[in-house]
RNA sequence: GGCCCAUUCGUCUAUCGGCUAGGACGCAAGAUUUUCAUUCUUGAAAGAGGAGUUCGACUCUCCUAUGGGCUACCA
């Protein structure tokens, strides 16, 4: 790449950002670092109706959650600030104004209950009302209107928008990244709007390509969804006479539902019990929350990973990538381009992945919180050797707790199968005869245990299974949890005859 | 309706004219295991349909079908 690679991801503050924006932002991302270039956030709040409080921050926490980092813009600063368009306001205009001055655009003063009826009309005739040459000379426009009353209506503060003059039966011809060349004839666009005086703010496509002129964007990186407006963007570029430094263009895929058909919603992850969005989400309007993967238990490194996979792939069978094997083998050319269904399975079991390969000191910091929340208070050293323990049985740092609870708290309701199943017979003298052999070792370790105790069992000829399970009833309280020894070892041998005692003395055998 | 984009196992995908179509998730069976998992092995499972180009097409072209996106003074 010759010039220097500047990517934006550009997204608007309605509301919580969605995870299909998060994948957005992390292929910018690992653009931007893969070429050594800049990743500039720009949030475009330039629809002052749909601002959602609360909304920026979230998308600011979400991107550093996921470690997708920022090198410039809003957050951090730097030589284009600012970065949210709703402070840039004075720009827009000017350049509005220039594409009239020069005839690629004009004033419009239809208002929007006009434009209503007029669509409403069409579509009563079974056509459809699109504003664009046939129409705007015949429609309030500066191009139908003298310039005597067009000044009038203005000062007058007659709301007015400027429109986009979209050429007739023109043909453009562009070229996207992962699409590769794609035509368009003129005469199917309409008349864009581009800025509205009603609250002196630009529409998208306006603010977006003189943002991203301003801010030397080389290569604009954003959803499927904008396919449909990229050539009016190539447009503007001509009208604005920016063609030489217009950025190249990449339109990704878009994240479907797991079934059925469309694209990946809120309501999808409420239905089917998996996030959609990174983090936890509360309206500030309504109060509605929505899950988020972080609060759901899921690894950072293995959401982004899981999302980098979903429309992209290495063209190897590695499916394991931290974030700087992402930036080392990531390229527009080897994405997808038909839309990728998000299915929940896979992101679980990518979060099993990193559960299984997480070390005893990174799981204690992520578990903690999570014992001390159901009143236990024990040492990291503890927490991460039970997490270590249990960590393969686990997909989620939210799953361990129900998996480890018996290593922290001693049973007092045990199990009603295992308890038919074992606790009768000869097992409970078995279990008292146990309890005497383990009484009498002085090394507790996992090997040592396992070498007596089984020398006991072959001596006596006793069944393995039996004495296994009832010493588990006794210490586990139930059927479950790792090998016997890593029980006895981790809860020490006083703790052990504790809970044997316990179960001797208070567990009624059953016949 | 119009415009645009897409189409390989159920799902994510590999294949850039030579294929016995590969991998992963999920599923099934088996092995391991004192429980539950993990792990390992094996299996079932795909080129939307039709024309053309070519010695040869999953790969190129066209048509049809299907899916998706857009069609706002929203992004």
């Amino acid at each position: 790449m010759s010039q220097q690679v500047r990517v934006r991801f550009a997204p608007s503050p309605t509301g919580p950002l969605h995870m299909g924006g998060v994948r957005t932002a992390l292929y910018n991302f690992l653009f931007a670092r893969r070429h050594g270039g800049k990743m500039i956030l720009r949030i475009e709040d330039t629809d002052s109706q749909r601002f959602v409080p609360g909304a920026e921050e979230y998308i600011l926490e979400s991107l550093k959650w996921c470690g997708i980092e920022i090198d410039e813009g809003v957050g951090v600063g730097g030589p284009h600030a600012p970065y949210r368009q709703s402070e840039r306001r004075e720009i827009y205009l000017k350049y509005a104004k220039q594409l009239v001055d020069a005839d690629w655009a004009y004033y419009a003063f239809d208002t929007a209950a006009e434009l209503d009826t007029l669509r409403k009309e069409a579509e009563a005739k079974g056509e459809t009302f699109a504003y664009n040459y046939a129409v705007r000379e015949k429609l309030p426009t500066s191009l139908s209107l003298s310039k005597e009353e067009v000044e009038q209506r203005i000062a007058r503060g007659d709301q007015w928008v400027i429109r986009f003059k979209m050429p007739e039966n023109e043909v453009v011809e562009m070229d996207d990244l992962i699409r590769g060349h794609v035509k368009v004839n003129t005469s199917t666009l309409d008349d864009k709007v581009l800025y509205k005086s009603a609250d002196a703010l630009p529409t998208y496509h306006l603010a977006n390509i003189v943002d991203d002129h301003l801010m030397e964007i080389s290569h604009v990186i954003r959803g499927e969804e904008w396919l449909p407006s990229l050539p009016l963007h190539y447009l503007l570029y001509k009208a604005f006479g920016w063609e030489d430094t217009k950025p190249q263009f990449a339109h990704l895929p878009l994240l479907l539902k797991p079934t059925g058909g469309g694209k990946l919603s809120k309501r999808d992850g409420d239905k089917m019990g998996f996030p959609v969005f990174p983090l936890f989400w509360k309206s500030p309007a309504t109060g509605e929350t929505a899950h988020g993967y972080r609060e759901d238990g899921y690894f950072p490194e293995a959401f982004v990973n899981m999302l980098a996979l979903l429309g992209w792939n290495p063209g190897t069978e590695q499916e394991i990538f931290s974030m700087q094997e992402l930036i080392d083998s990531f390229s527009l050319d080897r994405v997808s381009k038909a839309g990728a269904r998000f299915q929940p399975d896979k992101a679980k079991w990518f979060n099993a992945q990193y559960m299984h390969h997480k070390s005893d000191e990174e799981l204690a910091a992520l578990f903690q919180p999570i014992l001390k929340a159901n009143g236990v208070e024990t040492s990291d050293e503890l927490a991460g050797k039970a997490a270590g323990i249990m960590k393969e049985r686990a997909s989620f740092i939210t799953d361990l707790w129900d998996l480890t609870s018996y290593f922290f708290v001693a049973p007092t309701q045990y199990d009603e199968k295992q308890t038919k199943k074992y606790w009768k017979g000869e097992n409970p003298a078995r279990l008292a005869e146990l309890r005497e052999v383990l009484a009498a070792i002085d090394d507790f370790s996992l090997e040592n245990t396992e070498r007596v105790v089984g020398e006991w069992i072959a001596q006596k000829e006793y069944g393995m299974g039996q004495i296994m399970n009832t010493l588990r009833l006794a210490l586990v309280g139930a059927g479950k949890g790792p090998g016997m020894y890593d029980v006895t070892a981790f809860l020490g041998k006083e703790e052990c005859l504790k809970r044997i005692d316990y179960v001797l003395a208070n567990l009624k055998p059953v016949e």
